[in-house]
DNA sequence: ATCAGCATGTAAGGCGTTACATGATTCA
DNA sequence: TGAATCATGTAACGCCTTACATGCTGAT
């Protein structure tokens, strides 16, 4: 059965950059990350004590004004089992998405309901899509380095799937018979 | 908290077209559902047994050549739930993909590495699009009914999704230096 | 006869989410 | 002074996966 938990290599990942706290190591998931893979705490600081019984990681206890902060940074092992994990050609790939689930149902109920369901997705895929293209603009100007074009390989990948989805809504609703009378409002 | 478990959903959404039994429901859902949702036996049964406890199912034992089969029947409150679902706006959509984790890490590794990543992927996702485009065509054939309408558009998000997934895996080997020698194999 | 598929379940364990609990600091 | 954010955890609970257990049927 061997080890399942992948939050052990988010945060190999991450130490393997920068030495970061659990709470650090959130919000660096929330953020690009959250995309393509979720973190708690509930589910971070567990981890993080398990990492380090492991020889993984090591913790740096710093007095912060007269406050605890627990630092993190990774050890050989740490970098060994991060490079392990790259190395290993079985990935799990999974896509819960329960919009679809609801679609492919859709015929229990009535077109509105399927018409709504595809434009509450649609709503949330331009919202995300926006973000990404934020994170995009930002890396166009930042420096060029080995660790960039990852980022911006993930990020690419964010924005072209998410447009793929936007026109796959707009054929969805008309084959569902929506008529658009709206103007289209680009995206300014 | 509320329910949480959909696969109670995946179950109504089955037995609103026709009876089956959980054998049955599992073999339906590694079809083209498979794609977005996924279940299994230990997943399937309790909540079969859960539902049928909450009205939402009835069970009929019929003795097949010596031999029990359990076919289950949706209620009225079944369809009632069943439509309740599909009319809630709150989805949880999600993307759980390994191997955008491990390019988001690839600065760990070699290229050499990245991109033997990105060959596997590949290779599962073009093997994947081939058995939806054999859904597809199957699809094209078969009559116009408004059960169909979604279970096509459920289809084309999967092809038009992965295609977008294959332009960005060759833009991304382009990217970190692959040269394409090979001549481009149609697939036949 | 044997093997794949049909058919129904249970048990253990793992993983993750949510809520709870606590308290310091910073900024308005 | 109050709210937001920083910061670290624990506990309960829920859901799912995997493996196990069992036995029949149909095809080769």
């Amino acid at each position: 059965m061997a080890r399942e938990r992948k939050i052990d290599m988010v945060i190999l990942g991450l130490l393997n950059h920068e030495d970061l706290t659990g709470y650090d190591i959130k919000k660096r998931i929330d953020g690009a990350i959250s995309f393509f893979w979720k973190g708690s705490f509930g589910n971070i600081y567990p981890a993080l004590k398990d990492m380090e019984n492991q020889g993984l990681i090591t913790k740096r206890e710093l007095a912060v004004g007269g406050r605890d902060k627990i630092t993190y940074h990774i050890t050989k092992s740490g970098k060994a089992a991060l490079k392990d994990w790259l190395r290993e050609e079985q990935v799990s790939n999974e896509l819960k998405y329960e919009t679809l689930l609801k679609l492919f149902f859709s015929g229990a109920d009535s077109r509105e309901v399927s018409l709504r369901n595809i434009e509450v997705f649609e709503e949330q895929i331009k919202k995300d899509l926006k973000l990404l293209k934020t994170y995009s603009e930002t890396l166009e100007k930042a420096p060029d380095t080995e660790d960039h074009v990852y980022y911006s390989l993930t990020v690419s990948f964010g924005i072209e799937t998410y447009e793929a989805y936007l026109k796959w809504c707009a054929k969805a609703k008309k084959m569902l018979g929506k008529r658009v009378m709206e103007i289209d409002e680009t995206e300014s």
